[in-house]
DNA sequence: CTACCAACTTAACGATGTTAATTATGATAA
DNA sequence: TTATCATAATTAACATCGTTAAGTTGGTAG
């Protein structure tokens, strides 16, 4: 019975190679590159062959965004494990958000800014145990501990969206209108956090 | 001579037709199916006479754009107009901002959302005397008033565009994640608005 | 050896934006 | 009135996209 094993290896094994070229497409060309097609010719497959491995393009987003959530998750993670304190580490959180999403737009694009029918952004993001509920669920925690400590009479979860809407918008538009004659990038996120989080001082 | 002005008038009138039709196609059934063909099928012409009007679909979009930023710099001046101190009115400008955005989900994402090479967003919105620049002179006047009254020692420039990445993240990412559990909509735009601006006070 | 089954490919469909070549129209000059 | 000729519009076509159906191959089991 090792046969069906080795196939299965080998099954599995081609199912990584589609999803590693898809990853380097996305990464080397552009989200407006990766296409089925790209896809088979880098792994020298024809193009229909990838459908007997993935339902369809989403999937193979939805596995693209995935990790994008997981790498996203942990640079957060251990932007905020240098601080100390509730509110820097908050702070230090959603910076880290911002620069994940600037480093790779191309990641933050297929998983925040493109609406993947039934298969990505809030399907991907909310199931449990997914990376992006993880990572939600950080800034959520980080948010509770920053507001238990000021005391303010703030409703968490609308402060936690509203948050997560300043971030997303400064990463979006910069993506989005990359000519614009936007003032020093670092003093502008700087600027654009501080602003979201000044309300939650004192 | 009056034939050549007849002519003139038939081709100008065929390209507002063209535009007409684009612009219900978008609001009716949104702009993933606006396409060459859609507004061909509409004004009951073969796609390609289109081309004689518009250099391509990227025109047509930059048209609907400008009259998308025309309204929406319309609403926020008319927000304005009903307020009686620059907090309030840059506060209601803001708000009318997002409102446009959520009302208009399909105009907002063509002019904010999508990068249309050389032609739409930024070029559009830089333009001098479009409305785009109109639009983003009308707050930062209006915030310029707020930080004269306050006396902040902030830098304008920046402050306005953490402003309009603030504004812009909410609608963005509630027309890209409708499914997400997001609280009750006013509260959260309320918030972030809340949260936005509480930097700018004393 | 043959029959089957899985893996894979080729062909094709219906979209998209866009270009080139072709036809129809309609005003003007002979 | 008819012939000419630019303009207006169309048809055909290309390259791209995601995707489905049908066909081909090759290895394994009976």
């Amino acid at each position: 019975m090792g046969i069906v094993e080795r196939k299965e290896r080998q099954k599995e094994s081609l199912r990584q190679d589609i999803l590693d070229a898809a990853r380097e497409i996305l990464l080397a060309e552009g989200h407006a590159k990766l296409s089925m097609r790209s896809i088979a010719k880098r792994i020298e497959y024809s193009p229909t062959t990838i459908y007997l491995y993935f339902k369809n393009k989403d999937e193979i987003l939805f596995h693209l965004c995935e990790e994008a959530l997981e790498r996203q998750f942990d640079a957060m993670s251990a932007a905020a494990s240098n601080e100390f304190s509730p509110f820097l580490r908050l702070r230090a959180t959603l910076r880290a958000y911002i620069d994940f999403g600037l480093a790779e737009p191309d990641r933050y694009q297929i998983t925040y800014m493109t609406d993947m029918s039934q298969y990505v952004s809030v399907t991907s993001v909310l199931m449990e145990g997914s990376f992006g509920n993880k990572l939600l669920e950080l800034v959520r925690r980080q948010l509770h501990d920053v507001l238990m400590e000021s005391g303010a009479p703030l409703d968490p979860e609308s402060v936690f969206q509203a948050l997560w809407a300043h971030s997303h918008g400064i990463v979006s538009l910069l993506i989005a209108c990359p000519d614009f004659p936007w003032v020093e990038r670092d003093k502008l996120i700087e600027t654009t956090i501080d602003m979201s989080l000044k309300g939650l001082l004192r």
